[in-house]
RNA sequence: GUCCCAGUAGCUCAGCUGGAUAGAGCAACGGCCUUCUAAGCCGUGUGUCAGGGGUUCGAAUCCCUUCUGGGACGCCA
């Protein structure tokens, strides 16, 4: 993978800038501060600035502005591109680039295609990034879709971004929850059949649980009647299973989410991962009895309080298995091992990391990512959710009302730990408060274009004819400059696990093109090599715009 | 009571590993369709960055503290 030109431009830059400090004998080699180069928010204030001379004052005990003029006294304009340099406020140095070099960019693009603005950051890293792992009892309601939606984003930009990413879903098939679900279906398979059964109290309400029992009553009749009570519940335990989990495969597959690998939980203890972990526990002396209990060490490890593994009655709490699952996880060689939880889960986190370190693993390689609740409005009002009524709004309702474009869109939209208002009436208006119909606007008005320029005969010449200097408009360059960006955005959304700003990099792309837009045509039959040269640069551009929506998961549409 | 997240423009949010005059969308108001899709563009203004201390040449950003909203604090999963 090459390096792309605005890095090897910033390479130049930052290079020229510590060779002219030294030689201004501001300071030597080796005091010499890391300088960081900045992008100012304010163009005027140039394309990059540093603020090194700010950074000196200490060791050269002279003022700011000072050492910044003796800076820029032996800086090599023409070696570092630079059209302009100036000294500003308390002693920044901005520098206004020559923009030639951002023409290249097209040729990159081009050559690179759906590989354009991939990075080589993650240099191979294994990352497992285990997201959603919803409980089988259930459809997947809103929350699970947010953690879908992201956790999905971010395994797109890890790949993008060189990291060896694999998805997984903990499917929870161990545990009390599936006696429940069992015992629910059996009450509504009773219930079908017209006998008085009363529902668990913590049963599963939902309306698929009566809907697989009315279809149980016409398939078997009351033929589950005649086993015995405990074969009749395996069996519901096997068939609820079973229907919940396809359920929500398929789900997630409509959702166009599809995990490499699918960890049951009960598979752990087929293989005594959970007593091999308990074992371990014990020899490293951290676990102890007492009330009948057996408890695992994790206050030494930052936890507020111990955990029982094994309960009074022998059973495992939620905690002991997961302590095996992880531990699988790290025994599979993971560079980094992330969780996707929902804001209800985060007081779990102390206690799984506190785990892996009583294991002698790092918990630093553990990472946990909060996705904040999710508020659903319609007409204005906060739609009211009952989990108990199973009265809540499912993922495949949610879809089926906006569409998945918009659904994907709007949950990376927001930076996870924020808590999520989701607007359904914006989400499914085709208006320009709409940002989805936005970014995917541009796309569909570009294709438009080089339709049209099919139609009337123009057709691209090879790309070492064509004048990219035409392309010096000051939409043009901007375009040019953010498409540049984008390897530097992915690195970023990627280290900081920050799915949303490559959302906001994608808006703020197709933004500029439909400002640019109004104002230059494109076709032009008096100016070939001007509409040869817009011809590229639209082009690059729907390169970028369908990579980027690739990554969040959004479609790039040829017409709307 | 302890912990986590949030508090930034009328609304929804970005900015938070310290940098220059704190940004965007929506809403409001005013313009722009004989030319590649008006699902678009251009313009107008808005802030005690929740409050109070502190660190710093410099704080929305870091530290302390108070307040408000949400969530979590099980031998549930």
């Amino acid at each position: 993978m090459m390096v792309s030109i605005l890095k090897q431009i910033e390479q130049t830059l930052l290079a020229e800038l510590q060779q002219a400090v030294v030689k201004a004998e501001i300071c030597s080699t080796e005091q010499l501060p890391s300088i960081h180069l900045e992008k100012p928010k304010d163009e005027t204030h140039g394309d990059y600035a540093t603020n090194v001379a700010m950074q000196l004052t200490k060791i050269a005990r002279k003022n700011p502005r000072e050492i910044a003029q003796s800076i820029q006294q032996h800086i090599d304009m023409e070696k570092a591109h630079i059209k302009k340099m100036e000294i500003a406020g308390p002693g920044f140095l901005n520098f206004y680039m020559n923009k030639a070099y951002l023409h290249q960019v097209i040729h990159e693009v081009v050559e690179q295609a759906e590989h354009y603005g991939r990075s080589t950051i993650g240099s191979g890293k294994k990352v497992q990034v285990e997201f959603v792992s919803a409980n089988p009892t259930g459809s997947l309601h809103l929350g699970h879709a947010r953690g879908a939606a992201i956790g999905d984003a971010l395994c797109n930009i890890f790949d993008f971004a060189g990291f060896d990413v694999t998805r997984e879903y903990y499917v929870n098939d161990g545990g009390n929850q599936m006696n429940n679900l069992a015992i629910s279906l059996e009450a509504r398979y009773m219930q079908a059949l017209g006998m008085e059964k009363e529902m668990p109290e913590d049963g599963y309400y939902a309306k698929d649980i009566i809907q697989y029992a009315e279809a149980l009553k016409k398939e078997k009749g009351d033929s589950l009647l005649s086993y015995s009570s405990e074969d009749r519940l395996n069996w519901f335990k096997t068939f609820g299973l079973e229907k919940q989990l396809n359920k929500i495969k398929a789900d997630l597959h409509d959702f166009q989410v599809d995990f490499d690998v699918w960890f049951s939980e009960s598979s752990l203890y087929e293989s005594d991962a959970i007593d091999e972990v308990l074992q371990l526990l014990k020899q490293k002396g951290k676990v102890y009895e007492e009330e009948g209990a057996l408890w695992l060490e994790t206050m030494p490890y930052g936890d507020d309080k111990n955990r029982v593994l094994i309960k009074k009655d022998g059973s495992y709490t939620y905690l002991t298995p997961d302590i095996a699952y992880h531990k699988n996880k790290y025994d599979r060689g993971f560079d980094v091992v992330m969780n996707i939880w929902g804001a209800d889960h985060h007081g779990y986190i102390n206690r799984v990391k506190a785990a892996m370190s009583a294991l002698d693993y790092d918990a630093n390689k553990l990472e946990i990512i909060i996705s904040q609740m999710v508020s659903l409005f319609e007409n204005g009002e906060k739609v009211k959710m009952s989990k108990r009524t199973g009265k809540a709004v499912t993922m495949q309702e949610l879809i089926e009302q906006v569409g998945v474009d918009a659904v994907r869109y709007f949950f990376i939209m927001r930076s996870t730990d924020s808590h999520l208002d989701f607007d359904l009436d914006l989400a499914v208006s085709k208006s320009n408060e709409n940002p989805v119909f936005y970014v995917q606007y541009a796309h569909a008005r570009i294709c438009s274009i080089l339709t049209q320029a099919e139609e009337q005969g123009v057709t691209l010449a090879s790309i070492d004819e064509v004048d990219f200097s035409l392309l010096d408009s000051k939409a043009e360059l901007a375009i040019l400059n953010k498409i540049a960006q984008l390897q530097h955005e992915i690195t970023l959304a990627a280290e900081q696990r920050a799915p949303h700003r490559i959302v906001r990099y994608i808006y703020e792309l197709a933004g500029a093109f439909h400002s640019y837009y109004k104002g230059h045509r494109v076709i032009q039959e008096e100016e070939q090599a001007l509409t040869q040269a817009r011809l590229y640069l639209i082009t690059a551009l729907r390169t970028v715009l369908q990579n980027v929506l690739k990554l969040i998961g959004v479609s790039a549409p040829e017409k709307m």
